[in-house]
DNA sequence: ATTTCTAACTTACCTTGCTAAGTTCATAGC
DNA sequence: GCTATGAACTTAGCAAGGTAAGTTAGAAAT
């Protein structure tokens, strides 16, 4: 796929990345990545498998960057009795406060990037979506299995 | 950045990623990654500082990859006398006949997405160009350096 | 009650991204 | 000729992705 649509996507999502990252280690020591995980939990995962399939990632990734976050504070993690190996996650009160302040901080940047670039956002929105949506069918995973 | 559209374009791109992948070693045994590299070479990029602009990732990145390709004799490095510290990048024939292979293992895939998506390629690529532009703004990398 | 199966998670190991700090080669100034 | 500068590349070390194979807890089957 070294199609220049293809490659350009890649380009971009990796700039995009760096930005945030940017942004949010400005003000706090958090990559991007983690917040996106800790983010992940406020948008209903319950458990590494559900974080998992939100983060459209694998498992054992999942695993080891719970493990990181509960080791930090920012995240609790606990069994459930009679709900098998499940791990039920949550965000500790340290943990909320870094996701609301780095949800501020990255608040309303990328629309005013896609807006400056001239680009209809739900127009764009609509078109990956729909490549989100062709790419992933018969895949059982992704955000919508949550959300 | 957890805005919808920011997310998906990031899950949009891993999946595109590991299918690239997939198709590839289901008959070589080279990861996307590796053949973008040699790929970018195919495209003009003559020594790894402008690889590395053409991958639009990191000089050291670049540096490792390229040991790595040339260690399984797909890449020919060279100094060329007069030249600074500069290495010559070339396929050998083994790894054009690689780039070749890949390259039709890949042709069409995307736009085929693209297509049963029902997403007008032009435009989607159009956007992205756009967002590529309005980000990579200020910093001189990118392919357009070199193509 | 013990065995077996399945879901959820972990361990081990490798690839590949990054930054910071070195090294190397050629040129420019003295 | 010798030193300073700059460009190109490397080394070292960490972060975070992946797969394959192992573990653990509960449910199901006999």
């Amino acid at each position: 796929m070294p199609t220049a649509l293809s490659y350009e996507l890649h380009v971009l999502t990796a700039r995009l990345d760096r930005a945030a990252d940017v942004i949010l280690q400005a003000e706090i020591p958090i990559s991007y990545r983690r917040f996106l995980a800790l983010f992940g939990i406020t948008q209903g995962a319950t458990s590494q498998r559900e974080l998992a399939a939100w983060l459209a990632q694998s498992e054992p990734s999942t695993s080891r960057m719970v493990g990181v976050l509960s080791r930090e504070g920012l995240l609790a993690v606990s069994r459930s009795p009679g709900a098998g190996n499940r791990r039920v996650l949550q965000l500790t009160s340290e943990g909320a406060a870094v996701v609301d302040r780095c949800s501020t901080l990255l608040e309303g940047r990328f629309e005013e990037l896609v807006r400056r670039a001239g680009v209809p956002y739900a127009r764009f929105q609509r078109d990956t979506r729909r490549l989100l949506n062709q790419i992933g069918a018969g895949e059982s995973s992704g955000p919508e299995r949550i959300a």
